[in-house]
DNA sequence: TCTGGGGTCCTAGGACCC
DNA sequence: TCTGGGGTCCTAGGACCC
């Protein structure tokens, strides 16, 4: 194995607060302070809370909690349905900020990110550039954020974690012992509640207990995620830093919670019709099409399925694409109500590299070469997709998230 | 009158090829 | 006549995250 022994990194993970919230409140002043949750479908019973102020969640208001418990917990709550486009538009503000201060910047989701600042150290200290980052963002942007400083991904992800809202937590290898692992397991990036479940089974409850244990036990009862989590416990973690791996989506998919179950295919039509044109809308503003459509169907007992279908020529349109999902649907509905419908484009490809296909499938159509359509196709999607694309981007602008569009 | 919607990564078996 | 491994693709499901 190549290891590289260079010196340690300085790694910072930067995590918003509340983000829509804030968002919404650095819009509109007035909702500064006062209980805020972001709701998705608000009028509908199944609608839940995505994000919600500090002053909400100190009256018991938590993430994922069904909208009309949240209002039972917070009479006074103000529920605003989510504005997606304001919250793209706040986050490339902020990655540009970020951006100003190292070009090694991994943007994670919407709201937080990884920055690589080990190169900066000789003109900055870390903690100082922490500070000026967390307060610029607060007085450019009125975003607050809380930010892990720490040699590795992991470290720094679980120290922002620490201090909220508004930190600005170091985390050093020597503190692991008083800081990071007298932490429950079920805190731990990457532990939900399965592995949670798995690791009391084995007495182990806190991170500093995974820590302890032998390498070779973890495995034996978890598997290769339990090596990487016995890793992650010790502190160790060599993943870089890489502001391309984001640039790329590998699915857009579109699911939806119907208001009332479905009893018949007829309503199913209906709904996996509008799920395609959404999908069609979705895959052009992104430029790609994709070559496997997946549909998800999800019983009123909430057991959840999935059939797909892989096929050969490219799709956008929404008639091809409802053409397959009611397909799928047809043969693999087995009659109970049905509560949630989805249809997701796995294997996307970008629409350039697609055309190229395309190009050579007419020019070779005649020969009615099925095999090399498929060998092309093949090729295409393993290195046609990924390495050209990478390679446009990296001339181009900076790539800012996982949305594509531009202003 | 419980639990959304958008994703990623991993695993595992079978098909198929060399 | 018995028996390989390596590799990739496809499919389905599971776990996790924001």
């Amino acid at each position: 194995m190549l290891k590289k022994n260079k010196t340690a990194r300085i790694i910072f993970h930067v995590d918003m607060n509340s983000f829509y919230a804030s968002v919404e409140c650095a819009r509109d002043p007035s909702l500064r302070g006062k209980p805020l949750a972001i709701a998705g479908n608000v009028e509908e019973r199944r609608g839940i809370v995505v994000t919600s102020s500090y002053e909400a969640r100190a009256k018991g208001v938590r993430t994922t909690m069904p909208v009309w418990e949240a209002k039972q917990k917070c009479p006074d709550l103000i529920v605003m349905p989510p504005s997606f486009e304001r919250y793209r538009t706040a986050s490339r503000k902020m990655f540009n900020l970020l951006l100003e201060y190292t070009d090694l910047v991994e943007p994670i989701s919407i709201d937080e990110g990884y920055m690589d600042i080990t190169e900066r150290f000789s003109e900055y200290s870390p903690i100082e550039m922490a500070k000026e980052i967390q307060h610029r963002l607060m007085e450019e942007q009125q975003l607050p954020c809380s930010i892990g400083i720490a040699p590795n991904k992991f470290l720094a992800k679980m120290a922002s974690d620490m201090k909220k809202p508004l930190g600005i937590t170091i985390l050093r290898k020597r503190e692991l012992p008083t800081k990071l692992w007298p932490l429950p397991i079920e805190e731990m990036h990457g532990v939900g509640k399965k592995t949670m479940v798995k690791f009391h089974e084995v007495n182990i409850y806190t991170i500093g207990d995974l820590a302890s244990k032998s390498q070779h036990e973890v495995k034996l009862h978890l598997g290769r995620n339990g090596e990487k989590l016995w890793n992650r416990a010790r502190g160790i973690d060599d993943r870089p830093v890489d502001p391309e791996a984001s640039s790329e989506f590998k699915s857009v998919g579109t699911s939806t919670t119907l208001p009332r179950d479905i009893l018949h295919s007829d309503n199913a039509a209906k709904v996996l019709r509008e799920l395609s044109e959404s999908l069609e809308q979705r895959l052009k503003r992104k430029k790609v099409v994709t070559t496997s459509i997946q549909i998800t169907i999800r019983y009123a007992n909430r057991k959840t399925i999935t059939r797909s279908q892989t096929f050969s020529n490219p799709v956008q349109q929404k008639e091809e694409i409802f053409g397959i999902a009611y397909h799928l649907f047809k043969e693999h509905w087995d009659d109970r109500p049905v509560r949630l419908l989805g249809i997701t484009a796995t294997q996307v490809i970008d629409k350039s590299s697609a055309t190229r296909q395309l190009d050579l499938f007419s020019y070779k159509e005649h020969t009615k070469d099925e095999q090399l359509f498929e060998t092309l196709d093949r090729l295409n999607r393993k290195y046609g997709n990924r390495s050209i694309r990478r390679g446009i981007e990296k001339k181009g602008d900076v790539s800012n998230g996982s949305e594509d569009e531009t202003e």
